[in-house]
RNA sequence: GCGCCCGUAGCUCAACCGGAUAGAGCACCUGCCUUCUAAGCAGGGGGUUGCAGGUUCGACUCCUGCCGGGCGCGCCA
């Protein structure tokens, strides 16, 4: 149990002494640590409802409190705060138990629950984008935090691979190609396995096709075209859309390998396309579906909406189906074959309303019940320094790669500077390098609130100083270094606390509140939030007290068994954000 | 037009369910490398939380109006 949990009982039954209700009793952090270690506000919440004196409630609930030698003071302040410290001996004992713990203290919040993430989302055909990065990195941390916590969680790829933009392209590649097999209709087959393109040249035509799609609307038309035939199951598109996918996927692969982005499962919005046909046939026969202006929609307007929410629609005019057929048959492979209690959208802010067409849609028919949590865990848009969707300096997009290697290339630059680890291996210092130039990005992006619009900012996405990535990972790295120089030595009894080690020992108690927030709101710049603070703490530490060179024996194994703590925590946070730290940089 | 989001230090951002003196980083200024990695530490200046009302013991937080910005709104994703 939590050190919170447990003063939340220990305060909560103080209320329920007084007749009042035990959630009043709520304890938290104090944010005066110079008045105390943890407060309590219910005091000041009860006298309003019963119309009494609130610091008359205070003391009462504080006389309650009194005998419990918990407590090194319990004191009345303002209106009615009841500011709380604990013993040290109270608090060493706590942090003993965290410390044996490998979970450093955190109880699992679920019992093994199914949890699909949709995250990542990118495009077939296209070169990943650093607009690709904050949809991956969101996600695979909610992924890794929430498997932590106790959930089974599967993290869903959910590529782009079935859209017009896919139209486009076989169109744009039967001009430049006409003679290739793919659009011979009178071809029986078999198809060549091989690709007669790659990742680089596919990348090209893409730009290409969409620029002239959106000039020409016949070439619109054809795209639409081609789109429909596709999804009609085409043979020779069908094949060539098999060479799409592969060729992207190794691409993909790479790019969330560099940034230690997972998934477990690699399936796109063609996956369900089996689905969409039964799917649509059963919505129309309970009268869900209607035809409307020639397509086919599931109107999901509600009496006392405010606004208006246009239908969804499944088949357009033309036959072709959309994203939101797609996404509504993808809740039914996901209701099916995994039977999750929740799941989690990872997705860009401004497909909001097309989400609460397809939730309204899926709890309308009954294919996503009413104890599925569905959320829509919406990021905002990266913008460049103008306010404006990020560009580089060119008007161009920056490929994934080239920011991740601009990352790589600083860090190396700076391991030069600094002459450290001169004695590694070159293939050694660029592993460093990537680790934290990938920290430095990730890191600097993921304590962004995730809902809000951020800038972009290349220099602050690479810098290494201040509330960055590397900061965490140097922290990490210092403790790495003492302890290996202190030698194996036999973990204390008990802790020593005194002024220059107490704040971090304090801090060190609130992982389980922190990671509690980070799954209930899907927020995971409380964690860096969290993780900044115990760096910041741990360097404060360092930098006061002297560890090796204490002559205090116990002392100094207190000290030591605090940096390990640190370290642990340091290191299990860091995984939750899919960063690795390096043994020196 | 309707709807959603945002407006906090020079810049970029925090602030838990309404709590005490609104916090960080960058930039700027002052100290600190003959003690464990200076990618660091200690300290300093910098605020009418867009504006005006309201709710209450208490408002960055909730409500109303206004100003400013972003985004979305039927056959792209």
């Amino acid at each position: 149990m939590s050190l919170i949990d447990k003063l939340n009982e220990i305060v909560g039954s103080a209320f329920t002494a007084c007749g009042l209700s035990a959630e009043l009793g709520t304890v938290r952090v104090s944010d005066r640590p110079d008045l105390a270690q943890f407060q309590c506000n219910g005091a000041m919440a009860a006298a309003k409802q019963a119309k009494k004196n609130p610091r008359a409630v205070a003391e009462e609930v504080a006389a309650g409190l009194s005998g419990d030698p918990l407590f090194s003071k319990i004191e009345i302040a303002g209106p009615g705060f009841i500011n709380l410290n604990i013993t040290d001996e109270a608090l060493a004992k706590h942090l003993m138990g965290i410390a044996i713990d490998d979970r450093c203290g955190v109880a699992p919040l679920a019992q093994g629950e199914t949890v699909v993430l949709d995250y990542g989302g990118p495009n077939i055909a296209k070169a990943m984008h650093v607009g690709h990065l904050r949809a991956s990195i969101i996600g695979d941390t909610l992924r890794r935090v929430l498997s932590f916590c106790g959930y089974k969680t599967l993290g869903d790829v959910h590529m782009g691979d079935w859209g017009t933009q896919i139209g486009m392209v076989i169109s744009e590649m039967a001009m430049r190609h006409p003679e290739w097999p793919y659009f011979d209709p009178a071809f029986t087959g078999p198809y060549p396995e091989q690709s007669p393109f790659d990742m680089a040249e596919l990348e090209a035509v893409y730009p290409a096709a969409a620029k002239v799609c959106k000039e020409d609307e016949s070439r619109m038309e054809q795209a639409r075209q081609a789109t429909v035939e596709l999804q009609n199951g085409r043979p020779g598109y069908r094949a060539l859309w098999r060479h799409i996918v592969d060729v992207s996927i190794v691409s993909m692969k790479a790019n969330f390998a560099a940034l230690n982005v997972h998934f477990d499962l690699w399936k796109g919005e063609a996956d369900v396309h089996d689905l969409i046909a039964p799917m649509a046939d059963d919505l129309k026969a309970k009268g869900f579906a209607v035809i409307d202006d020639g397509a086919l929609v599931v109107p999901v307007r509600n009496n006392d909406d405010s606004k208006e929410i246009p239908p969804l629609i499944l088949y357009k005019r033309d036959g072709a189906v959309m994203y939101g057929t797609t996404d509504l048959a993808t809740l039914v492979e996901r209701m099916n074959l995994y039977k999750p209690s929740k799941i989690v959208y990872v997705v860009d802010q401004r497909q909001n309303l097309h989400f609460e067409q397809v939730f309204r849609a899926a709890r309308l028919s009954g294919i996503a019940p009413a104890d599925v949590e569905l959320t829509f865990a919406g990021f905002g848009t990266m913008n460049g320094p103008d306010g404006k969707p990020f560009k580089t300096r060119e008007g161009g997009i920056l490929r994934l790669e080239d920011l991740i290697a601009m990352g790589r290339d600083k860090a190396l630059a700076r391991l030069d500077e600094a002459e450290l680890a001169q004695d590694a291996t070159p293939e050694e210092r660029r592993a460093i390098a990537h680790m934290v130039g990938v920290a430095a990005i990730k890191f600097a992006d993921l304590q962004n609130q995730r809902q809000v619009d951020y800038v972009f900012d290349l220099d602050r996405l690479t810098s290494f100083e201040g509330k960055t990535g590397p900061y965490i990972l140097y922290q990490a790295v210092r403790i790495k270094s003492l302890l290996r120089k202190a030698g194996e030595g036999a973990a204390p009894s008990s802790l020593t606390l005194q002024d220059g080690d107490r704040k971090l020992a304090l801090l060190m108690i609130e992982l389980p509140e922190v990671l509690a927030t980070v799954v209930r709101n899907y927020t995971p710049h409380v964690l860096c939030d969290y993780m900044y603070r115990l760096a910041q703490e741990f360097s404060s530490f360092y930098g006061n007290c002297h560890i090796l060179s204490e002559t205090d024996e116990r002392l100094k194994r207190s000290r030591l068994q605090i940096c390990r703590m640190a370290l642990s925590q340091l290191e299990l946070t860091t995984g939750l954000l899919g960063i690795d730290v390096p043994e020196r940089m």
